[in-house]
DNA sequence: GATAATTTTGTTATGGTATAACAACTCAAA
DNA sequence: TTTGAGTTGTTATACCATAACAAAATTATC
């Protein structure tokens, strides 16, 4: 049940880079360049800036969201433009999709075959991604009990983050003392 | 196939469901009144009639779906209508929204407190919910050992249910022996 | 290099999902 | 009966995603 890698960077309106991420996305696009090689696989100008751009972001970046910065670039503005290397970016494993978020996120360790299991903030809409061989094995265990094949799993647990809940906790003692 | 009370029954195409499903639906409405009348909310016959539709379809069924049934009937036919009626039902817990098809679904056990984890098949798209203990507490002491407070957990697994993976193994079958 | 096969990108159009904003109506309580 | 909360009607729009086909770029093969 290790931790793997977290995302919840504090990320304040306008205060981009505080942190280390961006050695997340050098290390990231790495990895998706030697994985591509690797596969045969083109990472062209388009595919790279997407994941570039996704990565960029602290958090899930909608389609649309995507296809603006890219459009911006000078990149085609049309919808299939982006959709199109989501969908590389995806069958890749480089990214994910948070499915009630509509909306797509760097994977930190494309490196290794994983299912991406997500902490979602409500208040700030941080996510953190984290690994948990004993929930898959267990879910796997589960489904077969069933007669069922698991191919796919989407695991989005919504809430409060740590730094949400101090926040939230502060904000009450405030209230109730004045 | 098993017939209903008054209404037709169209989700004819592959289901797989032999018991009768009359039941179940009488058993949620009989519990979505109760659980409405103890909260003092009101089952208007827009959200009634929602859903009933929600729990006649085997398959989780989409809001313009649903919106369709609903105008064929002579409810008015602008989304906001049947938004309001999912959002009413996603509130007081009577279904569940399966995040990856963007489909509601009846929730069989509204009467008590649960989460919904799924397994849906790609093959037939039928869903089955399951409910599981020791998952949901694993969740949330994994969440926790981060400070994450859940509130929410979104679980769906797809694959092949036992069906069609036996569909799928015969048809193998005969394709090896023709 | 020329050519063909394959993959990627451009372009137009459309379909599917969901909400904002405000007006009108209903129903029950004060 | 007025009021007020909740619900529904209505119009408009925003957001998410793909189909279908044309053009260009890349790669493999001659």
């Amino acid at each position: 049940m290790t931790k793997l890698h977290s995302h919840q960077h504090d990320h304040d309106a306008g205060h981009a880079h505080d942190h280390n991420h961006n050695h997340c996305i050098d290390t990231a696009l790495a990895t998706a360049e030697t994985l591509c090689i690797e596969q045969g696989q083109r990472l062209t100008k388009v595919r790279r800036r997407a994941l570039e751009l996704i990565w960029e972001s602290h958090r899930p970046l909608g389609a649309y969201q995507l296809l603006a910065k890219l459009a911006e670039e000078g990149f085609n503005s049309a919808p299939p433009t982006v959709y199109r290397a989501l969908d590389f970016l995806l069958a890749a494993g480089l990214i994910h999709k948070v499915e009630s978020m509509n909306a797509y996120l760097g994977c930190a360790h494309a490196d290794r075959a994983h299912k991406g299991y997500f902490l979602i903030c409500d208040e700030c809409h941080n996510v953190m991604e984290f690994d948990y061989q004993d929930i898959h094995a267990a879910l796997i265990a589960k489904a077969a009990k069933q007669g069922f094949e698991l191919r796919a799993e989407t695991i989005e647990l919504t809430g409060l983050c740590a730094d949400c809940k101090a926040k939230a906790t502060d904000a009450a003692a405030v209230g109730t003392s004045a």
